[in-house]
DNA sequence: GTCTATACCCAGATAGAC
DNA sequence: GTCTATCTGGGTATAGAC
């Protein structure tokens, strides 16, 4: 419904501004999860979103604002994931099997690989806990997935510490691109064959994906 | 013996080049740790060091130059930390029990950061695969620690993805400076409470330490 | 709403004196 | 070895047309 487009006159395509909003934060979610916040340039998000640099720029307010705005849609989509997770395993298994819901969770949470960015723009916010700006706005957002998983989720404190630890490992692989070098070095398959036992197929189809 | 210095005429201190570069890739590593690779300033890295900045730049060739050469100390030291473990672990328990291991492994790793920016500079690193001339070096470091834990420590798989993974959330956590908000949030103190069981003093005194 | 043109600043690197 | 001065490129943001 909101994706519909109007083709103008000149066979240019225009889209209403909210798609295209959305379409610029998914860009700019893309460079700054390879480059972070201060290597990404407002340029590259406008030609991966295939709009012009100032305009990206008006549409948020400034770079610091336009980052600000791709932690909480990442945020969202982490917290909706883990929902998600949570629902399913109460269709499907016993509710009180921890076991199955933390495994249910990392499954939902390895899906979001296909968001690209997402969890790389992520971690280089955790990273920024220095800056005046990004700093507090990071904590909060990190202590919310923390409480999700421990109120909402339901997750005993010891289990949280561990989904979030295997999380962050995921991150750190992911960011790292090791799956470029899974070829070459048998430590890096071994490693990524216990990091993703069912959904390695998630991590290989990046290997040589579009800009 | 390499620390010694020299009183030049004139009141003013000169060392031995090899002590000031020590002392330049100490203050490099702090900084790029606060604030990333692109974010970090030549300019930054030499005022924290009390050097001028085109002189930090000739030091290392360049400023990618200068992060691999932090990127390489930084791996120097962390798998000279995990062998100081595993030795004091076979003085002190018995050899077999994995569970000291790793907990041994654990407190040395976190008495890293007395190192300010060690570990963070690190991270930093890790996020930067996709980075042509940073990428591999990063990936070849992570396999080092992978196959150092592995073949040298002796940790089973398992173990060694587990202290894998807890490392990577100490090193978020610290990333996101998140000691700064423990007396205004519960969570925050509860979180810090379970990944620092023994040694949360270290962190307490990040928090309003020098520049 | 979206573009082109441009102002302005900042950072990495070089030249060259001491 | 180490500094000061400076060149140069590139990146954010603004002005203003369409």
């Amino acid at each position: 419904m909101s994706s519909m487009t109007t083709t103008a006159p000149d066979g240019g395509t225009r889209m209403r501004s909210e798609d295209r909003r959305a379409l610029v934060l998914e860009a700019a979610t893309r460079v700054f999860g390879e480059r972070g916040y201060h290597g990404a340039t407002t340029d590259a998000v406008a030609r991966a979103a295939g709009v012009s640099q100032p305009y990206v720029v008006r549409m948020f307010g400034g770079k610091e604002a336009m980052f600000l705005a791709v932690l909480d849609r990442t945020l969202d989509r982490i917290i909706g994931a883990f929902g998600e997770a949570l629902d399913e395993n109460r269709r499907t298994a016993d509710p009180d099997d921890v076991d199955a819901l933390a495994m249910c969770i990392g499954r939902n949470y390895v899906d979001l690989l296909r968001d690209r960015g997402l969890l790389l723009s992520l971690m280089q916010a955790f990273l920024l806990g220095a800056d005046p700006d990004i700093g507090p706005h990071a904590r909060a957002g990190f202590r919310r997935v923390y409480r999700y998983l421990r109120d909402e989720v339901g997750l005993p404190a010891d289990r949280v510490h561990e989904v979030l630890a295997q999380g962050m490992l995921i991150n750190t692989v992911v960011g790292l691109k090791m799956v470029d070098d899974i070829d070459d070095d048998p430590a890096a398959a071994e490693l990524l064959g216990q990091l993703f036992p069912t959904k390695l197929e998630v991590l290989l189809s990046m290997r040589e994906s579009a800009s």
